[in-house]
This record gives C-alpha cells, structure tokens and sequence, in this order.
DNA sequence: CAATTAACTTAGGAGTGCGCCA
DNA sequence: TGGCGCACTCCTAAGTTAATTG
C-alpha cells in the first residue's frame, strides 16, 4: 500500500513526507514525494553602528535578544504597540530570550529606546524599493527558483502545486481584533522542530505528530489538492447547497414547527437555526476564555449581544444584533422576526445576566447533528452557501436588463455580489486612498462632460455647416462628429458607472463570498447568456480554481 | 459526554508589481 | 517615461466540522 521516498536536500535536515493511502474512501493519491518545507531566512544581526538604548545608556544586546527587539522595533508605527496587552505579552517572552545579565537590566519596557533600529528598517525598506531592474530581477528569479524546487510535490504520476511551502518567519504575534495574546513571540522554527506526521516512515522520520508554535499548531506544509480535486471538493459543495435546496422548504417548515416545541432544547435549536437561516450568521462555537479575541457566532450567541423591540420605527417585534464575529468583524443588524421568534428569545433571555449564554441549552453539536439527522451532509455553514448562491443568482436575474452594455451589466453583476456580501456581512476596512481616488476619479467625470459638450457643439455647427453646402465632405464630417460624441458618450457612461460602483463598495468586501461562497456556475451561465466575457468577472487565479464550471455550465444552468 | 485536535475552509490586510495615464 | 493607483498575491489568523480519546 505504502510507498515511501525520501529526498535528502541540502537545505534541511530532515524532510517531511506525506505518504497516506486513503484511494477508496475519498482517497486522493497513494504515492506522493515532496521536499519539504523552506525555512525562514537567518537572522542577519544589526550592524554595530544601530544601537539599542536602554535608560538613555547604550547596550549591545546578544544576537537572540536582539533579534526579538527588532520584531517590536519594525512595528514601532503601529498603533497596537502602545497597547498594554501587547507590550505586557512582548516584554515577557522578550525577557525569555535574554541573557542573565540582559534580564537583570532590562526590566522596563518604557525605558527602552529601539528607534535607531526602527529607522535602520525604514531605511532598509527605502532601500530595497530604490534597487535597479536588475537587482529586482535577480531576487525573482531567486524566488522562482526556490518556487520551482520546492513549491511542487509529485502525487502519483502527476507534478502538483503545494501551498504554505514557506514556513513562517518568527515575529510577533498580532491577533485581530482584542486579542489577549498580541505580542507574545512566534518562535522561529528550525529543522530540528520539526515533526514529521505520516502513517508510516523510514529512518530519520519515526515520530508522528505536530509541532506546536504559540499555542497553535503549525501545520506542516499542507498541498493543493491537484486542481482536478480541488475543483471536484468544491462542485460537491456547492451540490449539497443545491441538495438544501430542495428540501429546504421542508426545513423551514419544520422549525417554524418547532417553535411552539414543548421542550427548550428544541425551541433554542429552531430559533437559532432560523437566524442561520434567515440571517446566515455562522455556526457559533465555543472558545476558550482568555485564549482567543471574544468573538461570537449564532449559538455562542449572548443576551448582551441583541436587544428586543416590541415595536420599532414602525415595526413590530424588532431584533437588534450586535457583536463581533469572526475576525472581530462586528455584525449589527436590525431585523423584524415572526412574532413567535419574539415571544420565545424574550423567554431565553428572561432572568439572564447580560452574559449569559442566549441558547444555553444549544452548542453547535447538538445543532450539527440534528443537521445531519433533516438532511445527509447538511451542517450550519450549507445555510451559508446555499442563501449566498440563491441571493445571486435571484439578483442576477432582477438586476440585468437585457439592452443595457457590457459595462452596466458588470455594474449589475457587482451589485448582486454586493447583496451576497451584504448578507454574509463581508467587510473590510474603506482604503486608505479611498476619499482622493474618488475625487480624481470625480475630475475625470467633469473632464469628460466638458469634453462631450464640446463635441456635441462640433457636430452641430457640422450639421449646419453641411445644410448649407450640401456636398458629400460635408456630410462625412458630420458622421465623424456624430461618432465622435458617441464615442465620448460611452466613456463617460463608463467612468458614471465606474464611480458608482466604486462608493457603493467602499466597505464591502466582494472578494471573499465570490472566492468562497458562490457557486461559479451561476455566473458563467450569466456570462453565457448575456455575452458578458468571463474575463470581467473572474481574474487568471479565479478561472482557474473555476475551471471546472467554466467548462461544465451552460447558459441555462439553474442553481 | 466533554475535551482535544486534525483537517479543512474561510477571512481581511499588507505589500508589491504592473498597467495606465499624463 | 515616470509616477501612481489599483488589482492581485501572499500571508497568516480564525473559523467549522468530525474523529478520537479517556
């Protein structure tokens, strides 16, 4: 069954290999060589004349303290080394790599001065971005090299591609959001840190297991699936989406059903499963306590995080949403629900301190496992991908207008990305550069108008001009003219259209549901239909992990 | 049944490199 | 032709799910 090989390489000590055999069961390959991950380059000490102060005194600090100073004095600029937290975790695993003597004076972070090498790094960087062509050029072709040797593995008869071949360089730990452990050390990973994990190996490779880094498993090296897998994992994704489809009817009937259930358990179950639903919040689960950013999901979900309205602006039984989840993306949302729903979170919340658990007879187990009993391969994240496809391909269809031109199709197409974004509440931060791209882009839109008045004068002084002399220059010239303000027509339309789409997406993050949540069939049918190239929608990368629908869907596909 | 953890999937931001425009 | 902004790639964090363990 097993077929091993080891490649012996002059960069590291030991090389990890994968040799699994899983064929018959979701089996992907039987044999597979690779050579093992590339570490992090060594740590290159400051040079002698970029100095370390401590209480105003120069200290020359030994290689591996300095080295953890650099980490801090390279984030100097940010915001998060002023936090307590940060600077607390930093400064104790900093002591950790001192000497005894470094230990014994160095005992307040507040007395350290680190600018001098804070600046040495800008310099650095200014440097790098100031090299010749040809000393960028050699960098890449470096890159490349590395990339050929180690970016690829051979499973079975076929080269593939692996992901994260690159191990982490060491640095400081910068979680999102409130992170208790912003600022502890990641610790630089050397060959002899490394485990191999196989099912059976040779010689230098008889431990099976994980190193751990900061608390948190460093995963060796893990593949690309070959694309054909890749794309055969998603197709199967987005089949049980459309599986839920069909029965989700049923489903919804059934928890609507379950509200007026008799038994807590199964009232807590069917309200949070219709705000999976209806809301697709993610499946919630629970963390540990001073371990991770105190982010909630659907069934972590605590009385704190929603408020109830009896009445709202109009509205009867109003919820509010308010917390972070994933990322420390905060989610508010103020929604109107069925009056059951209401009735049975007031209930929930009744005699509950604010952080008390919402559904505390609900994880996302339970949640799962009823998921599992309504429908074969159906857990809370489905819900996700299945509203996310329905919502465009529904907005698809009521956005686009059939005599509309390539460029305000796209628009419609990035507004139905958007309505999916919305709802999955995919947001990003607005980009820096945001207010002054917008206003250049403004100038440009004036210039434009200026410019189409300007033709539109032309053609008619070219009419009358041609009313008058009647001769066939005359009439060419207006044609030109006429063409001319066309064509300029069509710009500004695009540019109009280029504006609005751009401010409409200011805080929202498109990239995520399309990579991740939205059936790529749908929109090559849409592309099919209405002539829009796909090119327009899906980058090199993106028709490539999409190959598989690209090929497959036709114009009438139906999710 | 709770805790642990492997495996996989989803996430936003930093950095950069490339194309476009003046 | 040089500067600038944007799209893309890379990076690594942080979720979900299911299997295992005791």
């Amino acid at each position: 069954f097993i077929e091993l090989i080891l490649i012996m390489s002059h960069l590291v000590s030991i090389i990890s290999i994968m040799v699994l055999f899983r064929y018959t069961d979701g089996v992907k390959w039987k044999f597979l060589e690779h050579k093992g991950p590339v570490f992090a380059p060594p740590y290159e000490p400051l040079p002698s004349n970029v100095k370390f102060y401590y209480d105003g005194k120069h200290m020359k600090l030994s290689p591996e303290a300095e080295e953890v100073a650099t980490f801090f004095a390279k984030m100097l600029d940010h915001e998060y080394t002023t936090k307590d937290i940060f600077r607390k975790n930093f400064f104790k695993d900093w002591r950790k790599e001192m000497t005894a003597e470094e230990k014994s004076i160095i005992t307040d972070l507040k007395k350290c001065n680190f600018t001098e090498m804070s600046e040495y790094f800008k310099a650095q960087s200014e440097a790098r971005k100031a090299m010749t062509k040809e000393q960028k050029q050699k960098i890449k072709a470096e890159n490349e090299r590395l990339l050929q040797e180690y970016g690829f593995c051979i499973m079975d008869n076929h080269k593939e591609r692996i992901a994260n071949f690159r191990i982490e360089p060491p640095g400081l730990f910068r979680g999102r959001g409130d992170h208790p452990k912003m600022g502890m050390l990641k610790r630089r990973i050397r060959p002899q840190d490394i485990i191999i994990n196989c099912s059976k190996c040779v010689k230098s490779c008889d431990v099976a297991g994980f190193l751990q880094n900061q608390g948190r498993e460093f995963i060796a090296p893990a593949f690309n699936d070959p694309s054909c897998v890749q794309g055969e994992k998603d197709w199967q994704k987005y089949e049980t989406a459309r599986r839920l489809k069909k029965c989700v009817d049923r489903l919804r009937a059934q928890y609507r059903e379950d509200w007026k259930s008799k038994e807590m358990r199964i009232r807590q179950r069917a309200v949070a499963l219709y705000f999976i639903d209806k809301l697709a919040l993610r499946a919630g689960n629970e963390k540990e306590e001073g371990e991770t950013a105190d982010t909630v999901g659907c069934c972590s979900l605590r009385v704190e995080h929603l408020k109830l309205y009896p009445e709202n602006e109009g509205q009867e039984f109003v919820v509010e949403f308010d917390f972070l989840g994933k990322d420390s993306i905060r989610y508010y949302n103020r929604v109107p629900v069925e009056k059951r729903v209401f009735k049975n979170l007031q209930l929930f919340m009744e005699n509950k301190e604010p952080d008390d658990d919402l559904f505390d007879r609900l994880n996302t187990s339970i949640l799962n496992k009823h998921l599992q009993e309504l429908m074969d391969g159906l857990t809370a994240k489905v819900f996700r991908t299945y509203n996310a496809s329905i919502t465009l391909q529904q907005q698809l269809k009521e956005l686009t207008t059939a005599d509309d031109n390539i460029p305000a199709k796209i628009l419609s197409y990035n507004r139905a990305n958007r309505a999916v974004a919305i709802l999955c509440n995919h947001q990003r931060a607005p980009p820096k550069t945001f207010e002054k791209s917008m206003q250049n882009l403004q100038a440009k839109i004036d210039a434009k108008k200026d410019q189409l008045s300007d033709a539109k004068r032309e053609l008619k002084s070219a009419k009358a001009d041609a009313k008058v002399r009647r001769d066939e220059k005359s009439k060419k010239a207006v044609e030109t003219k006429r063409k001319a303000v066309q064509r300029i027509e069509e710009q500004l339309m695009k540019l109009e259209v280029q504006a609005t789409d751009r401010e409409e997406n200011k805080q929202i993050a498109l990239g995520t549901s399309k990579l991740n949540y939205l059936d790529p069939r749908i929109s090559v049918a849409w592309c099919k239909k209405w002539g829009v190239p796909i090119e327009k929608i899906y980058n090199k990368t993106q028709r490539e992990k999409f190959a598989w629908a690209i090929d497959m869907a036709d114009e009438d596909y139906e999710f």
